[in-house]
RNA sequence: GGUCCCGUGGUGCAGUUUGGAGUGCACGCCGGCCUGUCAAGCCGGAGGUCGCGGGUUCAAAUCCCGUCGGGACCGCCA
């Protein structure tokens, strides 16, 4: 039907006859007996020189043939890559007509709302943008095919209909109509699939999985999204590291052509301390500084606190209105702080500094100078201070670190980050003494921090896991630890947990039943291929790199899912349709 | 569960603060002219439930309340 691309033609295939396929893309007539057409598919445009061109309108679907010549002198389109040359004595067959385009389909379709083009996708999906992200995306998930392979991995697939486990994200869930009553749940990981397929002596597993998580949606979160899944026997934490390294550097050399070098590491409470986050954004500085200790006898009332913090904007000052400092504050106050103190610095008498604050007259002549000597406070700069417990004033001051200091998605370049050493507990219940863990309960601690889990609240909050995740601009890419494999640790920690021999054995006894049977060491990952395509295009949405991607509020515009269901189908699945509450 | 922002011909926007006739701009669309354009140009034309509902008012795109849709974020996402 086409003897070549649009994108394709060039000054080699002068003299040839060719026929192209595509779709108008745009039409300049110049009276009865001359008209250009530009005809575009996925490799690019062309323009095609038509003996009037009345009866053809935008994106109607033509097959053009016609002669390759170049353009005469001074036609030239240097923007275009085939603006050369261009397809002469044409015959226009029209493969299909179209309506007008529901918006414009040039580079200004960026400012188009979303949902128009979520409604109109399969029209979307022709802009060059999206031709790209799509085949970006597919180039990518190649590369780490191509990478897992050579690594000796075995891409094993995993079922979707699964048992639900109550614990992490919540389940989407599917009715079972042989058994009415019971549901299947939809993955939200292959977690422990992939740890059987260790049992089952894989080796080495990868899965370039689809993952389902039914939690409130965001720019960078689906409830369907798309993970590298791996996991490794006879393996530990470098080896994991190294090899999930490889195969992003695999993905950034094919999309970027440049590798990523040294992923540098972090301790998760070095990331929290410096950064108030545990997937920080080392594209740019404003560090959370360390200021308790300066006010370990203040007079200041809400200083009183177990941990002091602040942020330095530097040359702030000039572009910071005073409603804009009571928004931040406001804003703060939403994010959990009690308060945030600002100061302005500005020139003082002597020569130096002086901080203008509202509450600097609560404060001591070496609290100041202590504050601006830690931060290193220069004239014009705003000085931002948190005080409360630890965890919220790094929580706050994280937050609003963002807020004033984050480049754009596409600046900055890219800072790969891994964050080791995660907390084994992120919390332990004040009521039942129990912890929370933070990763699953097949997490591996330390070895080193056996010994704390026999300890008070406070020593179990000390223990470490062998847990890591990799962080890449401020997004967390993905996570994964080493896995208990030790049928007494596991029992230990179990207990810890108040998960009892019952509990555990309805929530996931097949696997502790595998294990029984002669489990390797292992240890896995998995990262957001989704994300890691969009960071690498500079999109700030994830929906860009998806063909069909869900709204906020997790409607599809093309579709109209979710959809109820009508009364048969509900009969035939043992369902029951209930008023919705309230 | 919460905070903030947006909704005006097919598309993008101005108009909303300070109520006074659906007023305007750009693109697109339809018709005409036009033989070297390339976001072609020129002339003409069509196209509107100002998201929806209610309220205030002599009068509402504009003010108030509610609601729907969308977006960003907090919570949530082991």
């Amino acid at each position: 039907m086409r003897t070549l691309m649009c994108g394709e033609v060039r000054d080699d295939h002068v003299g040839s006859t060719v026929s192209l396929c595509g779709w108008v893309a745009r039409r300049r007539e110049h009276g009865e007996h001359l008209a250009f057409l530009d005809l575009r598919d996925h490799t690019g445009v062309v323009q095609c020189v038509v003996d009037g061109a009345h009866d053809l309108r935008s994106e109607w679907v033509v097959r053009v043939t016609g002669t390759v010549r170049p353009r005469p002198d001074g036609t030239v389109n240097p923007q275009l890559e085939t603006g050369t040359v261009e397809l002469g004595e044409c015959t226009v067959e029209v493969l299909a007509t179209a309506e007008p385009p529901p918006f414009p389909l040039d580079e200004r379709a960026g400012d188009v709302d979303e949902v128009v083009r979520l409604r109109h996708r399969y029209v979307d999906l022709r802009r060059p943008e999206m031709q790209r992200n799509l085949r970006t995306r597919a180039a990518a998930i190649a590369a780490i095919r191509r990478s897992m392979d050579d690594q000796g991995f075995l891409e094993v697939e995993t079922p979707l209909l699964i048992a639900s486990t109550p614990e992490g994200a919540r389940d989407f869930v599917v009715p079972s109509r042989h058994r009415p009553g019971s549901f299947y749940a939809l993955p939200q990981s292959p977690q422990l699939f992939k740890q059987l397929c260790m049992v089952g002596g894989v080796d080495r597993y990868y899965q370039v999985a689809r993952c389902l998580r039914d939690e409130d949606l965001r720019a960078d979160r689906q409830f369907e999204f798309t993970q590298l899944d791996a996991e490794m026997s006879f393996a530990g934490q470098e080896d994991v590291l190294e090899a999930i390294t490889a195969a992003v550097d695999a993905v950034v050399r094919t999309v970027r052509n440049e590798g990523i070098g040294e992923v540098p590491r972090t301790t998760w409470r070095e990331a929290v301390d410096r950064y108030g986050s545990d997937k920080p954004d080392i594209r740019f500085g404003m560090e959370l500084v360390e200021l308790t200790d300066l006010f370990s006898e203040t007079g200041f009332q809400a200083f009183r606190a177990g941990s002091i913090k602040g942020i330095r904007h530097a040359g702030g000052s000039e572009s910071t209105s005073r409603s804009r400092l009571d928004d931040l504050t406001e804003t703060c106050k939403r994010w959990g702080a009690k308060g945030l103190v600002w100061m302005r610095v500005e020139a003082g008498d002597d020569g130096g500094t002086t901080l203008v604050s509202p509450v600097a007259k609560f404060m001591s002549a070496a609290e100041l100078a202590g504050v601006a000597d830690r931060l290193g406070a220069e004239v014009g700069d705003v000085l931002y201070l948190v005080a409360d417990d630890w965890i919220r004033t790094t929580h706050v001051l994280g937050l609003l670190r963002l807020e004033l200091g984050r480049p754009p998605t596409h600046e900055g370049g890219l800072r790969f980050l891994w964050v080791v050493d995660f907390p084994l507990f992120e919390d332990v219940d004040g009521a039942t003494g129990r912890p929370v863990p933070a990763h699953h309960p097949f997490t591996m601690p330390h070895e080193e921090d056996l010994d704390l889990l026999d300890g008070d609240a406070e020593a179990l909050l000390r223990v470490r896991s062998q847990a890591y995740d990799l962080v890449l601009n401020g997004w967390e890419l993905g996570s994964g630890s080493v896995r208990i494999h030790r049928g007494d640790l596991q029992q230990r920690i179990f207990d810890l947990l108040g998960i009892s021999a019952e509990e555990a054995s309805a929530r996931f006894g097949f696997l502790l039943d595998a294990f029984r049977y002669g489990a390797p060491p292992h240890a896995g990952f998995a990262f957001g291929v989704d994300r890691l395509v969009a960071l690498l295009l500079g999109e700030e949405n994830i929906r860009e790199v998806i063909a069909f991607p869900k709204t906020q509020s997790g409607t599809d515009p093309l579709t109209g899912a979710p959809s109820e269901l009508d009364a048969p189908q509900l009969a035939d699945l043992g369902l029951r349709q209930v008023p919705p509450p309230g």
